[in-house]
DNA sequence: TTTGTTTTGAACAAAAATAAACAATTTTAA
DNA sequence: TTAAAATTGTTTATTTTTGTTCAAAACAAA
């Protein structure tokens, strides 16, 4: 086996699976780790895949996904439990808003299929709506390397310029006695003009977030419209929310 | 056995099989490799089967097709030297615009050390740059899937907001009697007005560019400060530029 | 931050393929 | 038939490719 039929496996190989490790082609092509690693360097430099540490992968796939997906698993059931009950609340056509939580994040995939523009300043919903039916609307303004999103004073006024039928936005604090709070200043300055700019205003919360309070206290209840959270949100808080007047939906 | 039956034996099987060694083809024949290799040099100059180390295959499978896929990969050594040079003409502190081009996209690697900040409307430049030194500005509105950048009016309208030291803008035709030209109307005015707010405007133009027109002219040659291209650019195009007054950089 | 793990690339040894040189064979043409 | 020319096979030196080992780099986890 010489390296133009270990190059026509290797490409077909990546084009198929998406990704490959090096590993696996060299038990694949019966050679050896090394000549697998210089027939990948060979294969990058003319464009056919695009090198990873590892192994290598479509050169389609490298620029987006890739970078941004690997996003936090923490309490996934019960995030997409809430998830799929937002996604229900959309309609065709609509124009939302979703900000750059971890829990909206896991809106993506109820989505993927629906005519709607999304406005967002995150960068993984951005990149995981790519590949979707959705139009996309990037908030522009500075880079938050850290958070994966745009905030500041322009993203602030570039949401100002649009109007959206509903907005989803995940908070990390909610506590009857003080309202909505959150971990860093963007954030809750993001949530408020999203807030401002919708008809409607949905609270992406999952149940172990349900009253406690988070670094910077920075609205009222009134600022939302629809409380989503889990299945198991003890019953007497869920009670005493809607004895409070909040619209709570969990099932 | 001579060359002329060995001849259509081996071309036969080549296109048969797709790709052959030379003991097989030595078994075959009932002839030496020697004698298998003085033929298959002799074929491959005829062009009818593609010669490898330890054998041959067929032509149309050698000759790749996806090799021109890849964008960012053709004319990959020329567009890293020319955003070498462009490189070096960049300062700490300065405010940069990039584009969406495929050349410009690989100035990236050699900008990741500096302290500079980048507005761009590129996402792959943004991804690039997210795991770098560079702070990064995205240019916010709508998103081109297919070209993987923001374009439009809100675009404009937030590259306008920004005064920057340079803009390095990828340009898909240029000539001297009608200056620039572009493959869409969005990347043209996006350059247009990247141009428009820079101090110093860079384009960026592999020389396989040099005197041709794409679909759309929309700028003359004023438009822009400096013209880096590379090596292989022809000597007599070079100086016809230079006499026209174009300052062009290419060592 | 430091630690531990994985991946990588350089250096060198081993193997494979090739080309060169020359001998042996076949073909060609007088 | 015979000598020159062309082709083929064998041996040997050279080049290219591959595999192994190991230190350094990159990454992830604590």
């Amino acid at each position: 086996m010489n390296f133009q039929n270990r190059k026509q496996l290797i490409v077909q190989t990546v084009e198929e699976r998406g990704s490959v490790d090096v590993r696996e082609l060299a038990d694949l092509l019966r050679t050896s780790e090394m000549t697998v690693r210089r027939d990948l360097v060979q294969l990058a430099s003319m464009g056919l895949i695009y090198r990873t540490r590892g192994g290598a992968m479509r050169v389609s796939l490298a620029t987006d996904k890739h970078t941004f997906a690997n996003k936090t698993a923490v309490n996934a059931e019960r995030k997409d439990y809430i998830c799929r009950l937002a996604a229900q609340e959309i309609q065709e056509g609509d124009v939302i808003f979703m900000d750059c939580g971890s829990t909206v994040f896991r809106l993506c995939q109820f989505i993927r299929n629906k005519r709607i523009t999304v406005v967002t300043n995150s960068l993984p919903v951005m990149a995981e709506l790519m590949t979707s039916d959705v139009s996309i609307n990037l908030v522009g303004g500075e880079v938050d390397k850290e958070r994966q999103a745009i905030h500041g004073l322009i993203a602030e006024e570039h949401m100002a310029r649009y109007r959206a039928n509903r907005a989803f936005i995940g908070i990390d604090g909610i506590s009857l006695a003080n309202g909505l709070s959150a971990n860093s200043e963007k954030e809750a300055s993001t949530a408020t003009t999203m807030a401002r700019q919708s008809d409607k205003v949905y609270l992406l919360c999952d149940s172990s977030k349900l009253e406690t309070n988070k670094y910077l206290h920075f609205a009222p209840l009134t600022m939302f419209d629809v409380l989503i959270t889990d299945q198991e949100a003890p019953t007497d808080v869920v009670t005493a929310y809607r004895q409070a007047g909040v619209t709570l939906l969990n099932e």
